[in-house]
DNA sequence: AGAAGAAATGCAATCGGTTTCATTTTAAAG
DNA sequence: CTTTAAAATGAAACCGATTGCATTTCTTCT
């Protein structure tokens, strides 16, 4: 079988319990059984079983990551990878590791955050977007187990989050197109069941209202996070509707959204323009490269991993939410009227 | 406390051992007993705790993923997260989990595979990426730990492994330019140290070959994986080369080689046609639509998980390695001469 | 030299399960 | 109504660590 700390503690002529503390570099060890045990580890090439130490411990070194809805469809956005790269960032520095579930659908996903916490298998959670619905907020509240939401989450209360102020970015998107002369401008957002798609149609009409200008509700459309469901939303619009701009609150739905103005004979910038979120890398090089509200996603996942991992060393932490900057990218994808 | 497997036996007025089996469904309990513990685990809201049972069974099942070098810049490449879809697919449908370390270089990649072999983490491991100097491959075949590499390692003796016919593909986009009447073929790759690179710097060699075109050592470099590095290594030679065409075994890579040929004042395709490697969501989309080798990278994430759980659960597999096939996407990167 | 206190180490319980083997219960057979 | 085998359950060891508390050893002081 595999060496234990029991084997090493038999070589070096210790209790196991000293051994125990020799790894966990314990001052009450003299220097002398130190290097005996250390030696003995070396010469037997003993490594510490994780498991086994994280029962006795109760600490795991893993931080959860809960993607939502299929873990599939999340890797088709190069939002999610962008702001696990984020994580992973900190999480190395930290040292660390992810454990990824895989769920299929929001039952799987609640069951797949049972797993984790109940299985005591992660010290903390990640969610990497918040639902309107999500049981899963409350639930993990209810616990007290740790966790933090990207996406500011319909009840905060006592959870921690982080996010853009969406609604001021929202604002900030529709402004751009007002300046530019447009009064016609419709908006398009995944569904309204995600707090963000909430929060920025509420900054698409304040900045309306503020501009007193009528908000339309058949300028609104909502549809699924990916170029199929841009092209359907804004198909959907334009069968009733002459948008001189449009406010898409995703970058690869916007993609879709041009796709569709084109095939309904309308040019981009031309006689639409158009503003999507997120600075995705493919926004740049896109035809035309498109104007877009830069998140930051990057730093998303920076963030929610510090202050999950604060919380994590000490139990309280001064902020229980961190707001990362947006701005605008200027690029083709705009015209002014 | 937590509601342990005990409180469950003592409610149901059972021994430890018959509750284990009721949650194993073992067939040697009776009906009615299982439906007494059944219900007595309703009753205290008990779940199993997923380090124990690991401690004692030996499995975990969860995957382990190793990312090349840092685990932050293998997110930056479309290639990961997209092969990570893959192989999410399947862990999902096969109920394991994913683990994925984070390390930033490849001593703590070691480091982060030991752990998770040594720490008994993983039941088995995924490599994305095969490096000729890779102590990794031999270290885990000693070690007899199941695991499955995504790229031909330099010696596949005794191991695993899916992978693209990277020769092949390399000759399939080298001579598809020169049947488009190119003979000054640049040739761009990542670092040689990754078999992938080596391999299809030779399908370049031998397409040159088979028709006749001497090769020339000035029209190859490398870099690394990187829009910058794409740059950097055409500049390089462009300094000395007129090629009238390039091919680059990376298609983020592709978008630097376009972006210098066009800062040295070459148009693209018409002074210099480029074929690339990958089709990464971008290519459809950059400015020209790049011309590409489909690898289907999603496919090469399915298969490799497959071929790990195959592994995992007989002991013996019929084959030892999967080649997914390639083919080249047709798009406006490239130009007749 | 003996007592007291500090330093170093060991003992044994514990974490929450699984699994082998023994024991009890039940049913079938003689 | 035994005998015997099969079925169901329990006892206890084990997986590989950690940790509170007890014990031993070493200094230091009187």
């Amino acid at each position: 079988m595999n060496v234990t700390i029991k084997d090493v503690a038999k070589r070096a002529n210790v209790a196991p319990s000293t051994v125990s503390r020799v790894i966990a570099d314990n001052p009450r060890i003299s220097k002398e059984t130190k290097e005996r045990v250390w030696k003995a580890m070396e010469e037997l090439g003993y490594y510490p079983n994780a498991i086994a130490r994280s029962l006795a411990s109760k600490v795991t070194n893993t931080l959860g990551l809960i993607m939502p809805r299929s873990t599939e469809e999340a890797f088709s956005n190069p939002f999610f990878p962008e702001v696990m790269r984020g994580i992973s960032v900190v999480a190395h520095r930290e040292k660390y590791d992810l454990l990824l579930s895989t769920s299929g659908n929001q039952e799987e996903e609640k069951e797949a955050v049972i797993n984790m916490v109940k299985g005591k298998r992660v010290d903390g959670i990640i969610l990497l977007s918040s639902r309107t619905t999500d049981e899963l907020i409350p639930w993990l509240r209810d616990e007290k187990f740790p966790f933090v939401v990207i996406g500011k989450p319909l009840d905060a209360k006592g959870v921690y989050w982080v996010d853009n102020d969406n609604i001021g970015a929202s604002k900030l998107a529709t402004n751009y197109l007002i300046k530019h002369g447009h009064r016609e401008i419709a908006f398009i957002s995944g569904s309204l069941e995600y707090v963000v798609s909430l929060d920025r149609l509420d900054g698409y009409k304040l900045a309306l209202e503020e501009n007193g200008i009528p908000f339309k509700r058949e300028l609104v459309e909502q549809d699924e996070f990916s170029e199929d469901g841009g092209y359907r939303a804004m198909m959907r619009i334009l069968e009733r509707e002459k948008p001189t701009a449009v406010v898409v609150t995703d970058d690869v739905m916007a993609f879709g959204v041009i796709r569709a103005a084109i095939d309904k004979g309308y040019r981009v910038p031309e006689d639409i323009s158009i503003v999507g979120f997120n600075n995705i890398p493919l926004s740049a090089f896109a035809n035309p490269p498109l104007t877009t509200i830069d998140i930051s996603t990057f730093d998303l996942g920076i963030k929610s991993a510090e202050l999950l991992i604060a919380r994590l060393k000490q139990k309280d932490v001064d902020t229980d939410h961190i707001i990362v900057p947006v701005k605008l990218v200027e690029r083709k994808s705009c015209v002014a009227r």
